[in-house]
DNA sequence: CATTAAGGTCACAGTTTGATTACAATAGTT
DNA sequence: AACTATTGTAATCAAACTGTGACCTTAATG
């Protein structure tokens, strides 16, 4: 569940260097050079975090942000701009910046403020992933991403895959995942194991190229 | 309701200043020349934001903030420090620092940082707007805006779509909710929640184009 | 290499679950 | 009191999920 971080920035090699940077921390970024088809994507895509040029062809940056929160848009801002006066980085701020980052300015400072931002607005969704190689399972959200991609689960894969990656190297025997997965009242079949199994073999693994769910032989399975 | 700053700051004029613009601004705060006491007041009172110095006698200010970090403590936390080469502001943002501000600083600029930080970590307690997607709640009115157009909830209905927005991403089970929406002391069936669950989706998307809550089979709802 | 036991694969049917609708009970309003 | 809005429950329906059995494949052992 990568960040999607919003940059307007009129100069284009500014931008470019902007987004390289934080692609390579890990971050998704669409970049614009002016605010035109900005509340378009704000509407469609759930952005996390907006850098905002001040100084825009037409418009003034901050402006734009203030017209964005009086419709109710409380996606966090860091404003990036030349203007360093007192006046003007109060008005930023007082336009509903996060930040205020005036240029020039180093590229590794902006990584760490966006973290710092980040770090605090997205802390509640981030909380509660356990990871196993590419795959990340949200207990919260219920959900699993492997490779960045989402896949859809079922009750019982989502319960069964979570006992193996919080068992992690340990080889869990049918008569555990019965017990701890299944519930215990019920009375099944060991079999019934192998076939869950394989569906979520199936789904998490299509072309059986990864391997995480290996099966120990007359005990049971496990994640290593 | 005023945000109450703690402060570690080891020149006592600079500490003065800081606490006399602080306090013209209308907020609370606490000084301390060094960060023995610290720990104690955070453990008593509700602090809402600290500014750390980094240059203490005998600590070091960043690695008392680390350590608190560790001790799960997540007020925010903007660093005052003369050291500014890049790797000591990384250092100071990768402890656990929400700002940076370096030595010498505008004590203007100070108190906008710390507006703006405070305004984004208390907002959900003092304002009482809770937005998803295009959707508005309105704590103190109890009104719902979607789309900018108003929309007329039940009691029922708002409690419920409150406990959703309020819980983004996050798996609400029928249980929980009967528990938090409805309220404790009567027994429901799980299927109460579905009809609620129905009659709510109606009102906020009677075309069934949004899809704002998803259906967990076998768990439960969640808006995501 | 043959044998055998364990696990994989597949199709199907029963079960579970949720959506939808209607209706009744209750509370609030005029 | 009549009316209305609200909401819990029951009945019905459709879809998704999953257990099972039949059959196939694989791995271990001698």
């Amino acid at each position: 569940m990568n960040a999607l971080i919003l940059i307007v920035e009129d100069e284009e090699d500014i931008l470019e260097l902007m987004e390289f940077n934080l692609g390579r921390e890990g971050f998704e970024t669409i970049g614009f050079l002016n605010t035109k088809r900005v509340a378009e994507v704000l509407a469609e895509e759930k952005v996390d975090l907006i850098l905002m040029d001040r100084n825009l062809p037409g418009t003034e940056g901050s402006e734009y942000i203030a017209s964005l929160r009086r419709q109710g848009i409380n996606t966090p801002v860091i404003f990036i701009s030349a203007k360093d006066k007192d006046e003007e980085i109060e008005q930023g701020f007082e336009r509903g910046g996060d930040d205020y980052l005036t240029k020039p300015f180093r590229m590794k400072e902006l990584v760490l403020r966006v973290k710092a931002i980040l770090r605090r607005t997205q802390k509640t969704s981030n909380e509660g992933n356990i990871t196993y190689r590419d795959i990340t399972l949200n207990l919260a959200s219920r959900t699993l991403i492997i490779e960045n991609a989402p896949i859809e689960l079922t009750k019982l894969e989502f319960d069964l895959l979570y006992a193996l990656i919080s068992n992690q190297n340990i080889v869990l025997d049918r008569e555990y995942l019965l017990e701890h997965v299944w519930g215990g009242d019920e009375m099944y079949q060991d079999r019934t194991v192998n076939v869950a199994i394989n569906r979520l073999k199936e789904k998490i693994d299509p072309d059986k190229s990864k391997e995480y769910i290996k099966t120990v032989r007359g005990v049971g399975y496990t994640l290593c």
